[in-house]
DNA sequence: TCGATATAGGACTAAATTAGTACTGTATAA
DNA sequence: TTATACAGTACTAATTTAGTCCTATATCGA
């Protein structure tokens, strides 16, 4: 499946609102009854993106939240980053991982090439791109041409 | 994360040594201590593997796995396939999901899109790419250009 | 200064997923 | 007919993820 957490998804959803309308700071409460996501998770995914950078929190009564860039400088690798930490399809894939298989693995650092390619279609795509109204991409418009083993 | 399942790396590692050493026919046994994946584990990703069609399996004495195809048609996409269904990051990306959450969804569609492009990336790469012997990869060697939500 | 509002941080429980193992059945060669 | 090897399925344990709750801290305004 390669799947991302459901966390992650309602990040996303709730950056996208904040940026459909960013004239003020939004509280978690507001930013549930928007998103119909319950409360205490919509306080711990904003908890998780402020300490990551990509929202500003304010304490306090007239407090909230606002996003601490604008949706054309945040990708969606690095909401991914926030809330699961760096890209790693497999544990061989991650920096600080010192296999046991060592010898007898035959594919070491090719799922490094994997991953890097995945990381690099995310860090393409920002959240400006996701808030685009729904429309219907045919499968030719994505090109994707990968060229590092072909060689 | 966003990280495969141990069962698919397994998958690789089994099927990169069988294409590397396609002479014969290769029992369960052979495999597992040419790869140190224990016995029971091996077979059920063989089992996984023969159901999807990418090795063809011969029951009985002298029997054993061999590759369907050959290195160079085994995509890693379709690896990924066999263990784990078809690729879908999120909920709303896989084929068959209607979402609760529903108007409330600004994102929507544009799951699919950022699926698409991964997918596209994991259908160009295949076994016999992943065989090449580990050389580093410059980051960019690795060309993405992903086109479909910048218009 | 006090009280209401709002986020920060951490701990905890329940649910879901994944990994690993075991057992019984079926096919094939000698 | 016996030994070998895969097929199918079920089960248990381990790990991960989701969701909730509690206490602490910061800020505004009366």
């Amino acid at each position: 499946m390669l799947r991302l957490s459901k966390l992650t998804d309602y990040a996303t959803v709730l950056l996208a609102y904040m940026a459909k309308t960013n004239s003020h700071l939004h509280t978690a409460v507001e930013l549930s009854e928007a998103t119909t996501i319950h409360v205490p998770t919509v306080s711990k995914v904003l908890k998780i993106l402020s300490k990551a950078g990509l929202v500003y929190a304010t304490r306090g009564s007239k407090g909230g939240y606002q996003l601490a860039q604008g949706p054309e400088q945040i990708t969606v690798a690095s909401i991914i980053g926030a809330l699961e930490g760096p890209v790693a399809i497999t544990e061989c894939s991650s920096q600080t991982h010192d296999c046991e298989q060592a010898s007898a693995c035959e594919i070491k650092g090719n799922w490094g090439v994997v991953n890097r390619a995945i990381v690099n279609v995310l860090e393409s795509i920002t959240l400006a791109d996701m808030m685009v109204s729904q429309q219907q991409y045919s499968s030719e418009e994505i090109q994707v041409s990968w060229q590092g083993l072909s060689r």
